[in-house]
DNA sequence: CCCAAACTAAACTGTATGGTCTATAATAGC
DNA sequence: GCTATTATAGACCATACAGTTTAGTTTGGG
């Protein structure tokens, strides 16, 4: 089955190769990862791993790619408009910190942090994925409140990455940098809170 | 001369190994660096830079601790009381755009969070001597503000987070990423203004 | 049941690297 | 000037790792 789709991908061993290449990458990183282990945890051998992909650099940038797609995929989904607002950015809050604070976003912040530099492709791919892709989410939204007249913004991008900074705030950096493990839920709705009320402060009508 | 601080550091060749270390480290990062670059970009040789520190991890950290040591003496130094509130923010914003923006600040970042899995102390080093440090300096100045009757907020650490993540919002984040080299004086106000606005509508009187 | 393609384990190559050692040279206090 | 400390170059060792090769095994379509 699946014999409809030759065209990129050749062979039955290709997902299990990308899969084990992924966890490997996000926990050790482009350097600290080795191939034989990748090999190993794939379930793979070395040869067939290298008929996929034809160097090491090549299978990370194929992972990272996907993993910044997949980011994209679990990205905000600003649907229902008939709420207020400010439960709407409470709401909104809340998922972007469930991401934020998530194992995922924090690994793979960590690898595009660290390997942007040799890999300057997956630096822009993350931010689109990311933060852009987030901020015109957001500027979506808030057109639509303003046009309700639920807000009053003149630079919607702005707005939108200023909500993004102060919904990180503090929790995101001591998360990355392994001051905490996970924040308490006071924690976070002391951030969101204060998030919420500083954005309708400047934007509310 | 100095033949009268024998009892940590021994030796002349200490500064040039560390000078070395820092280029290489902070250029390539902890693997990337090989200690034969070090030893040569120190001037030194191999063996000196061994009698000195046991390994190359230990060096590292060495390294990776001055410069976040420096990295807050080149923090905010708020001192100047008698400016209004508007505009003082103004010139902290910039100050704290202009370490931001530098490549001292960015490449110490980016060690860090590459880092701090393999060293949890240098994430902790780094957040006490970066966004902790800024956040008890604007604290600082925002309480004597509000005694002052200039500004009005309960939670001084959490205004001071805010304003820092305000302060890096989009610009930070691009170059970390390698979107972009450096922001241009335009990029610089629209953030800037953005943020001090935001604050003051906030915690304004 | 056969055969070709895909896969496997494992040995192998070459290179880079962390760290040590040795034999020699500079440096300074006495 | 003599001697002890400190530094030097560079050979050297062991290891890890990317990538290749080989010889054999699994798999599935015809």
């Amino acid at each position: 089955m699946d014999g409809n789709t030759p065209e990129i991908k050749r062979g039955r061993k290709y997902d299990q190769v990308i899969a084990g290449a992924r966890d490997v990458f996000l926990a050790q990183g482009f350097e600290g990862a080795s191939v034989d282990l990748i090999a190993r945890e794939a379930g793979v051998s070395k040869a067939t791993l290298y008929s996929y992909f034809p160097d090491k650099r090549i299978l990370f940038i194929e992972v990272a790619k996907q993993e910044c797609a997949s980011q994209a995929d679990r990205a905000l989904q600003v649907d229902s408009t008939d709420v207020p607002v400010r439960e709407m950015l409470t709401i909104m809050s809340h998922k972007m910190m469930e991401f934020l604070t998530s194992n995922f976003a924090q690994r793979i912040f960590r690898i595009c942090v660290a390997e942007s530099d040799r890999f300057p492709e997956l630096g822009r791919e993350f931010y689109a994925s990311g933060p852009k892709l987030l901020e015109d989410r957001l500027s979506e939204y808030f057109k639509h409140a303003c046009e309700r007249g639920e807000l009053k913004i003149d630079d919607l991008g702005l707005a939108a990455m200023q909500f993004q900074e102060l919904v990180k705030s503090e929790i995101f950096v001591k998360m990355i940098f392994n001051i905490i493990e996970k924040p308490t839920d006071a924690e976070v709705d002391r951030i969101i809170d204060g998030a919420v009320d500083m954005f309708l402060a400047r934007y509310g009508v």
